[in-house]
DNA sequence: GCCAACGTTGGC
DNA sequence: GCCAACGTTGGC
C-alpha cells in the first residue's frame, strides 16, 4: 500500500527561481535548496514524500500567489549549498557527517494561465484557514490540506 | 523601501 | 532557561 499523496506549499522568489525556470529546468525537475529554518526542514525530513503534490508560491512579486503545480519526485537528501563555502546558503556549522539541511526534488506539473493571488486565495472562505492566508505565515514549506488543494486547483481553472 | 511578524542568538 | 537584541521574511 502505497503512502497517502500529501499536499504542500512551496514558497519562492521568482526573480531567484520561479515556476518558469523550473519549466526550463533540465527533465524540468529542480532540487529545491536554500530552506534555511528548521520547521520547514523538518516537514521536508519526515512529511514531504514522493508523488506529493506542490502549489509553487510565487512571493515578494507582482503578482503574488499560486504560480503553479509541481510534484516531489524524490525525498529529501542532504542540500549541497550548506557546504558550498562560495553559496550564499553556505552553513559553516553544518557537516557532512552530520547535514542540518535538506531539499527535495520536483519536477514541474504546469503553470497557470493566472496567477491565483494572495488576494483571490484570502477571498475564497474554503481558504480562510489555510496556512498561506494567515497574517505572519512566514513557513517556507506549508502543508496544505486536499480540501485546500483542490480549492485552490479549481480557482486556477476559473 | 518600509516595517510588522516571526525566528534565532547570546548574555546573564 | 529567560528574554532583549538582532536578523530575516514577505506583504504592502
Amino acid at each position: 500500500m502505497a503512502r497517502k499523496k500529501r499536499y504542500w506549499l512551496f514558497k519562492s522568489e521568482p526573480y531567484v527561481f520561479g515556476i518558469a525556470d523550473l519549466a526550463a529546468a533540465p527533465g524540468r525537475r529542480a532540487f529545491w535548496d536554500g530552506v534555511r529554518n528548521y520547521q520547514a526542514r523538518n516537514l521536508l525530513r519526515d512529511e514531504v514524500g514522493v508523488g506529493d503534490g506542490v502549489l509553487f508560491y510565487h512571493s515578494r512579486s507582482d503578482p503574488i500567489g499560486v504560480a503553479g503545480e509541481a510534484k516531489v519526485v524524490k525525498a529529501a537528501t542532504p542540500d549541497p549549498t550548506q557546504f558550498d563555502a562560495g553559496s550564499k546558503y553556505h552553513d559553516p556549522g553544518s557537516s557532512r557527517d552530520d547535514p542540518r539541511w535538506l531539499g527535495v526534488e520536483i519536477e514541474f506539473v504546469r503553470a497557470f494561465d493566472q496567477v491565483v493571488t494572495l488576494s483571490a486565495l484570502k477571498a475564497n472562505r474554503k481558504l480562510a484557514s489555510m496556512m498561506v492566508t494567515q497574517r505572519g505565515a512566514r513557513l517556507s514549506i506549508q502543508p496544505v490540506t486536499p480540501e485546500e488543494w483542490r480549492a485552490v486547483l479549481a480557482m486556477a481553472k476559473g
